[in-house]
DNA sequence: AGGCTAATGACAGCCTCTGACAGTTGACAA
DNA sequence: TTGTCAACTGTCAGAGGCTGTCATTAGCCT
């Protein structure tokens, strides 16, 4: 089970953070609880998973599960910040000149692999897709999922509004049209998730369609079908 | 306590549905039960109010209010759920011709009078207003609006894809202009929300003006100020 | 008036989550 | 190596949301 090195060398690590014994079981205890408690939830839902049962497969006890996340929620949602962090830094290091909304389209378009391996480090990926699914037929997970997508939309509202040189509290248009561009994501996913194919790849494609079609959906006309 | 009339004549009352001792008792609890709760959310705050507190301030156990409300969020957006039916009304009743997000526009300018109507009935409106605040400032209840505007939007977007012809599975316009316009009300309600003039034509103002920035906020230039 | 049924209250119990206390184990210095 | 300190953990007790059960009450109907 052991990691590092033989005896005990802690300054042959990088200066960076130097895990050390203690940090490295708990780490392990923590990604342990996260997939267990994801293959409960996939396999027998989120309701009918009591937190006796993730704890007992982690092989804790029910308390040291709350010491690790402050709830249920904050562990099914553990892996999916780590995706959207990733998404937010993508739109940081967009070049200023692009529109809003462009900057969006196409920083969400280059982190789609940057967010597979940052999840891939905790759980399996296919895993993490599977329960994707189970948030939006769980309705305590889609409020919960939506009411912090709502909070990620507010501080890209304050990028945007930083590219723009805008103030957020003065004027209304970053924060619109991030809720637009989140309005989309949102649809893109319930779609995607009521489908046969529910791979990493398909939802990609499905957003870059989607994102295409909002602005003709907004003032174009419509007439004629569109798949 | 008595209100009735002095012996029994059921049928002194319309055809209509004939109330019914019964039934008055039944909804007056009811009405009872939703004002204490309001009012103890805006008093003392959402998670600071048990369903004890609730049932007590309305002289009824604790297990009669669950027999009222599935749950404590339930009777939170009892209310809301009276307003929001009255908007999907106006909705319906927009003529065909008009373009998606025009009559979803106009159909909230002209339901703002009913929903008054229709929440006054069972609580006083500026309790509903005031509670409205405290959804915004709440976790655990900014999560379930959210949710339910979801479930809110899909149903307006079936109704956009009747009044178009449109199938809703095969062409996601519908669900995307209902999504935008969801998006733009929430911004609105969250601003509104952060204001001093937290009042009922304070929202309909904002709510009118957002609107309109919609389409120039995604398309147009973003040169120059516009409070 | 008397029977029928809906509505209520009074437990008992499950599950999420928290505080308190004590035991165990890694980290670090003497 | 050993002892001390701090971190991590388990156990226990309890609050609060929510549900099932059962006896009692109260409206309704003949």
């Amino acid at each position: 089970m052991k990691v590092a090195g033989t005896s005990a060398p802690p300054e042959t690590a990088p200066a960076a953070s130097r895990p050390g014994l203690r940090e490295l079981k708990k780490q392990r205890t923590r990604d342990l609880l996260l997939r267990s408690a994801l293959e409960l939830f996939t396999e027998r839902g989120y309701e009918e998973t009591t937190v006796d049962d993730i704890a007992e497969a982690a092989d804790v006890s029910q308390r040291t599960f709350f010491r690790y996340f402050a709830s249920k929620e904050e562990a099914a949602f553990f892996v999916s910040r780590l995706a959207e962090s990733r998404f937010v830094e993508a739109v940081h290091a967009r070049p200023p000149g692009e529109a809003p909304l462009d900057a969006l389209r196409l920083a969400l378009a280059e982190s789609w692999d940057t967010i597979g391996e940052a999840v891939e480090q905790v759980v399996p990926l296919e895993l993490h897709m599977r329960f994707y699914r189970v948030i939006e037929s769980t309705p305590a997970l889609l409020a919960a999922h939506l009411r912090r997508a709502t909070e990620l939309e507010e501080e890209i509202a304050r990028v945007v509004a930083g590219r723009e040189g805008l103030d957020i509290d003065r004027d209304p248009r970053p924060r619109v049209v991030v809720a637009v561009f989140g309005a989309v994501m949102r649809v893109t996913e319930r779609i995607w998730s009521a489908r046969d194919d529910a791979g990493l790849a398909a939802l990609r494609d499905l957003t870059a369609t989607y994102l295409d079609q909002v602005t003709p959906a907004l003032t174009g006309d419509w007439r004629g079908p569109e798949t």
